[in-house]
DNA sequence: CCTGAAAGCAAGTCGGG
DNA sequence: CCCGACTTGCTTTCAGG
């Protein structure tokens, strides 16, 4: 990839902007009526999702899905320290196949990994921290916080229009 | 099952979680395409996904944007401590409204909350933590762990097909 | 780059098995 | 509960300003 700033070539306007913040809450509404919401012409909205897809500003479309419906009832983030620095790139590497692993980190500070783990039940994460991080990828020390009740869980990018402020 | 299931009557079978575990990594497939991937027909998986989108198993449909695009160059977990229980509830009515958090997770353990904040600068960071965090909502103390990488990042969720092995 | 009309295609609705 | 044809509506394209 080229050095330097990723998106400097890609001149979001504001509708843009205003485009986006629409598909990223409701991707469902037709064309049409997201040009009625913001004032422009299916076309022009079709010409724009468009570009922003070729651009990969939208990487995508996907279906928002309730965790408790798939019985996913336990939500944990897991801090991951591993002691041995050749032991890191392995963990890299397979971290991210895990579906259970929803998001996984590089941090800087105390911990080197944080996980954001989704399971059935605390036997899952049990079995999830002891056999896969600590056996199979050599973690040497975990730090494993439970969530009780999320106030908030979005996908949801804030998007700033010209700086209006809140 | 005892009282207290939420999807007790939710009845997924395999066919259902199979489409969902499409939809959620490609909401742009058509049905057909939908169809032809696990043998079903073209109205059979419209029935099914009409139930589920019903059944708010499949809570809506959402575009997957690109941080870094948007000039969202840092991302952050906050923990929240709040020493006070009397100002608890406003923080937690307030908090889901900041576009700047993704997340806001109520934690069993040292913290009361953890949040995922993302930002375009450190300043904004600052800002967010000194003002909105200490000043308006009264959090007594955070402490912010920045990410340096993400390796993985998705909202996808982990669908358990028949207990199939990794 | 946006508009407006026309064509292609998928989603949603039927009756039937 | 699944299938197949029909109808409707949206997406996509095209010519034009």
């Amino acid at each position: 990839m080229g050095a330097g700033v990723p998106n400097a070539d890609q001149r979001l306007d504001a509708r843009d902007l205003a485009i986006l913040e629409l598909v990223q809450r409701n991707a469902d509404w037709s064309h049409g009526e997201i040009g009625r919401q913001i004032g422009l012409s299916v076309s022009a909205v079709n010409d724009r999702i468009r570009r922003m897809v070729a651009a990969k500003v939208i990487r995508g479309w996907t279906a928002d899905l309730d965790p408790g419906a798939l019985g996913l009832h336990l939500l944990a983030f897991v801090n991951v320290l591993i002691d041995r620095a050749e032991l890191i790139p392995a963990f890299a590497e397979r971290i991210a196949a895990y579906p259970e692993v929803q998001e996984c980190h590089h941090l800087a500070g105390d911990w080197n990994y944080i996980l954001k783990v989704r399971v059935p039940t605390t036997a899952a994460l049990e079995n999830f921290i002891s056999c896969e991080l600590k056996e199979k990828l050599k973690v040497s020390r975990t730090a494993t916080t439970i969530v009780l009740r999320s106030l908030k869980d979005s996908p949801a990018l804030p998007i700033m229009n010209g700086g209006a402020a809140r």
